[in-house]
DNA sequence: TAGGCCATCTGGTCCT
DNA sequence: AGGACCAGATGGCCTA
């Protein structure tokens, strides 16, 4: 994670295309073809002729409205992008904790996002029964023999190409 | 160069 | 109404 950590939060920056009316988003500038997906692009039709000239016989003052709900549109956007990346970035923060407990091999090794979950799924799964071995009395077995920690996360892995 | 992983943007849905 | 959560899409970076 360490190379793309590096890539400042600002680097992302909102996308609106540069163009407040929303249809003109679809339009395919290098930074708008990020993040299209196919509900959006069935949301902004294409500005079309006919579509102009309807947007030009409408009043003024209603032009000056729809702008000013575009910009409210864009700054809720923007705000919505803004709480999504902190939500992310939390999230993160609480895999890296769950990261900082979890032994690894090399010790510097840094496991992905979905071996981490896995791998703090098997290491519980093992400590659990250590602690019911332990409750029974019975001789606690090397961590070696706990084939399901080790077993199930590179058969995960195999499962995942 | 293909594939994996990741960050980010986005629209939809649910909840408060 | 606004925020949280989610899933899909996209592009960048890295490695085999």
């Amino acid at each position: 994670m360490a190379p793309q950590s590096d890539r400042s939060p600002d680097e992302g920056q909102p996308y609106f295309g540069g163009a407040e009316d929303p249809s003109s988003a679809a339009g395919g500038t290098p930074a708008g073809s990020r993040g299209t997906s196919p509900a959006r692009s069935a949301l902004a039709p294409r500005d079309t002729a006919a579509r102009r000239k309807g947007k030009a016989r409408r009043g003024r003052g209603k032009a000056r409205s729809e702008s000013l709900l575009s910009k409210q549109k864009r700054s809720r956007r923007m705000k919505a992008n803004d709480r999504e990346r902190n939500r992310m970035h939390h999230l993160n923060s609480a895999l890296d904790a769950l990261r900082s407990v979890l032994p690894t091999f090399p010790d510097d090794a840094k496991l992905t996002k979905i071996e981490t979950l896995r791998f703090a799924h098997n290491y519980i799964w093992a400590l659990t029964q250590s602690l019911r071995l332990a409750e029974q009395n019975l001789p606690e077995p090397p961590a070696c023999l706990y084939p399901q920690l080790y077993f199930r996360f590179s058969e995960e892995k195999e499962e995942g190409k």
